[in-house]
DNA sequence: AGAATGGGTC
DNA sequence: AGGACACCCATTCT
């Protein structure tokens, strides 16, 4: 079936089917009366035939079914249907979900999505039989062929790791020998001990992959597979070129995806590790499904679990952990993360202290024993630069280890050209990937496949907000109208970056972000988190309001205690953050945010800062009580209108808008009638704003006197200043310091580094590390 | 505090 | 359309 492999299809369908979704109910309609695009008239008219759904024969008892199947693959999911839960656990077993509105979900077969199928223990037959069973339609024969042709050569090659050392098996060897005409693979062989010549393989009895000691714990399913033994083949690959191999393995290459289960239980070579869930930990029914989507056979399958933030993922990774019982190494994006892992596990399993340790720029712990869990940052492990002694050791050690389970936390970012590094550097028998967006702006998403395994199982947003599991969000779009004098500039201005530092401090954004804190702090009594990726305006926000901030130079003492203080004081109810609030940082108390600048038209950024505030609050029958349950939680989104800002702002909720997300727009923040309550009422003080954005965004002021004498600017710029300064009693003044972004030479003492010769290239960057308002007595 | 390294988006 | 680059920010070690 032609448009399968094709890769550029389902960009191309992605982009038509869903151009703007502001509103989800009638975007449906459109799912069903599609009109022909300029892309699919250029696809010929076999495309064209196949867009044409209505010849499609239905079944007399159709209304009772709940999908329509397509000839390209795609299939629609009626979620209205009585079989809506049945139907949409086996789609998302087998099929790629597209865009899930309220109504009606678009979903895409691809081989990709088979292979993901049949890994989690579908069959061939089962998959046509039970798609045909909920169908409208007869089964159109290209989606039959094409399930067929994907799911063919299936479990036929098996990756092993046996002491440290990678092996492909298989018991064709025809089919190995098949994988060795391919390059990439014939390279990465290598050539063990008891194999000679090109053709000739490993061969051994598959009596269990451990030597065959089972210690009487067979059930009746191993001992009839132990019964019809057969003889495999196998043999040994480069560890550093496991990626590589396991790449052309997949469906588009040579397709013979590889099998990578870690038969844990028959696993004698590895030490045990002492560990089990706690009674108290009752996983949620899709918490359970994803685990037994892993451990369906007994073995422990390699692969991604993606569920919404605060669905409770650590507790899916920790029981992951404490049913394989062997040696876990955690990885999490950054120290605060770490902190958390660390927490999870010893609150949820009954892992000893002594066997459980954190490795970060902070603390180098170490496990005693012989087996442990160690948490660590994907930073440290994928580290290209001189390491400190004492990191050395560890990493070494975790280099020749062999885990049982590496599991990784936030898994889309580990495509990354250095964390992927992760993947070879460490030697373990499952991977298990978390996270709640597996998307990303570049096409790198997809190397997921090999580096880790399928997707293992994918809950829809929607479905859990209903379940009462996660929170329900408000999403609103805030428009804020540029004040007469920002936008004079903003027009004036060719340069991308002033023109962001004016939509971003545009005074009227200011104010509606005043009014909704204090409309949130007051009236309703919430935890705000306000996200802003662009420091300058996190400053100046945060200090003009005086509310705690967190960003990158934050120490990590500083980072807990702040948000210590958020979830435990009464008087402490708005947090700034950065980006490094966008991952992992867990505030179960805060359920509403406001963003105010971001990072152009990341979705992914988006769907991780609405996940901050996604953990259920209260208990589920208060929050359920009377019937239809209310919105909990808010996310402000602040966009001045008529700037780039309006066209990121729909790009970044694409990703949302998929899950079902629907975003309303408000036009009217602050209300008429706070006028002066709020900051910048007056137009001095908005003039006074505006020329301290102009200045700052400067890149060519002062630069002759810079050279002279760094501290004579720091000066000016702290006098002129000094009205939102004067709060700063006792703080260090504010310092501007020149910022080389070229490679240049090695500065002199007490000298501006070398600058480079375009004045293009110069700018400046605050240097100084703020002390957070929230660390000054308040009168 | 500063230098080196890296991620992510444009 | 995709790769290199610029840009801003985060994290690590010294």
């Amino acid at each position: 079936m032609s448009g399968h492999g094709d890769k550029s299809r389902p960009t191309k369908k992605h982009k038509s089917s869903k151009d703007d979704h502001r509103s989800t109910i009638v975007e449906d309609e459109d799912l069903y009366f599609r009109e022909e695009t300029e892309d699919d008239l250029r696809d010929g008219d076999k495309e064209g035939k196949k867009r044409d759904f209505t010849k499609l024969e239905l079944k007399p008892d159709h209304a009772n079914r709940p999908l329509w199947a397509c000839a390209d693959g795609r299939i629609f999911l009626e979620t209205f249907s009585p079989l809506y839960k049945q139907a949409y656990d086996f789609l998302i077993a087998i099929a790629e979900p597209v865009c899930r509105p309220e109504s009606m979900h678009e979903y895409n077969l691809t081989p990709h999505s088979l292979y993901a199928a049949v890994s989690v223990g579908l069959e061939t037959d089962t998959i046509i039989s039970v798609l045909n069973k909920l169908s409208k339609t007869k089964l159109p024969k290209e989606m039959i062929d094409f399930i067929h042709s994907s799911t063919a050569n299936y479990g036929k090659v098996k990756l092993v790791l046996k002491k440290n050392r990678y092996f492909v098996e298989s018991p064709f060897p025809e089919v190995l020998k098949r994988l060795l005409r391919d390059d990439v693979i014939a390279k990465a062989r290598i050539f063990s001990e008891g194999a000679h010549g090109n053709d000739a393989f490993t061969t051994s009895k598959a009596m269990g992959e451990f030597g065959g000691t089972h210690d009487g714990l067979l059930n009746e399913a191993e001992l009839a597979a132990a019964a019809e033994e057969k003889e495999t083949h196998s043999f040994e690959i480069d560890p550093r070129q496991v990626e590589n191999v396991k790449q052309r393995c997949l469906p588009n290459a040579l397709n013979y995806p590889m099998l990578e289960e870690y038969d844990f239980r028959n696993d004698t070579v590895n030490p045990d590790l002492d560990v089990e869930l706690k009674p108290q930990a009752q996983p949620r029914p899709y918490q359970e499904k994803s685990l037994s989507k892993m451990f369906g056979n007994g073995r422990a399958r390699s692969g991604i679990i993606v569920l919404p933030c605060g669905a409770g993922k650590s507790l899916v990774g920790v029981s992951a952990a404490c049913r394989i019982r062997k040696s876990c190494l955690c990885l999490a994006t950054n120290a605060v993360s770490v902190d958390q892992w660390a927490f999870q596990f010893k609150l949820w399993s009954t892992i000893r202290d002594e066997n459980i340790c954190r490795f970060t720029s902070d603390s180098k712990e170490r496990f005693r024993g012989n087996a442990g869990v160690v948490v660590t940052t994907y930073n440290m492990v994928a580290f290209g630069g001189k390491r400190s002694e004492e990191s050395e050791k560890i990493i070494e050690e975790i280099r020749n280890r062999e885990w049982g389970l590496l599991l990784m936390d936030e898994v889309h970012v580990v495509p990354a050209h250095m964390f992927r590094k992760v993947i070879s550097i460490t030697k373990s028998h499952c991977k298990l990937g978390l996270t709640a967006t597996l998307v990303r702006e570049d096409e790198r998403i997809t190397d997921l496949n090999f580096l880790i395994g399928p997707k293992l199982y994918e809950a829809n947003w929607l479905d859990l907000v209903k379940g009462g599991f996660i929170a329900n969000v408000q999403c609103a779009e805030v428009w804020c109208p540029m004040t007469k004098e920002f936008f004079a500039e903003y027009l004036k201005k060719e340069n991308s970056k002033k023109k962001q530092a004016l939509y971003v401090m545009n005074p009227n954004k200011f104010r509606a972000c005043e009014f909704l804190i204090r409309f949130h702090e007051q009236q309703r009594g919430d935890k705000i988190i306000v996200f802003a990726d662009n420091l300058f305006a996190l400053t100046e926000y945060a200090m003009k309001l005086r509310k705690p901030m967190i960003y990158g130079a934050t120490s990590h003492v500083e980072r807990t205690k702040i948000l210590q203080a958020f979830k435990t004081s009464p008087d402490v109810n708005t947090v700034f953050l950065s980006k490094v609030g966008d991952n992992s940082i867990d505030i179960p108390e805060a359920n509403v945010i406001i963003q105010i600048s971001s990072h152009a038209g990341s979705r992914r950024q988006e769907a991780q800062r609405l996940g901050r505030i996604l953990r259920a609050k209260g208990r589920l029958q208060d929050r359920m009580a009377g019937g239809k349950e209310e919105y909990n939680a808010f996310f402000y989104s602040l966009v001045s209108t008529d700037t780039q800002e309006m066209y990121y702002s729909t790009k970044r909720q694409q990703f949302l808008i998929d899950q079902g997300y629907s975003f309303k727009v408000i036009t009217t923040l602050p209300p008429p009638d706070s006028g002066a309550d709020l900051s910048y009422h007056r137009l001095e003080d908005q003039l006074a704003l505006l020329g301290k954005v102009l200045s700052a965004g400067d890149d060519v002021v002062g630069l002759e006197q810079l050279e002279e004498d760094v501290d004579d600017i720091a000066l000016q710029k702290a006098r002129r200043s000094v009205g939102s300064m004067s709060a700063m009693s006792g703080a260090h003044g504010m310092v501007y310091m020149e910022y080389n972004t070229g490679k240049g030479k090695p500065a002199g003492q007490g000298q501006i580094k070398s600058k480079p010769k375009d004045p293009s290239k110069r700018h400046y960057l605050f240097k100084r590390r703020w002390a957070s308002p929230l660390l000054i007595p308040r009168n």
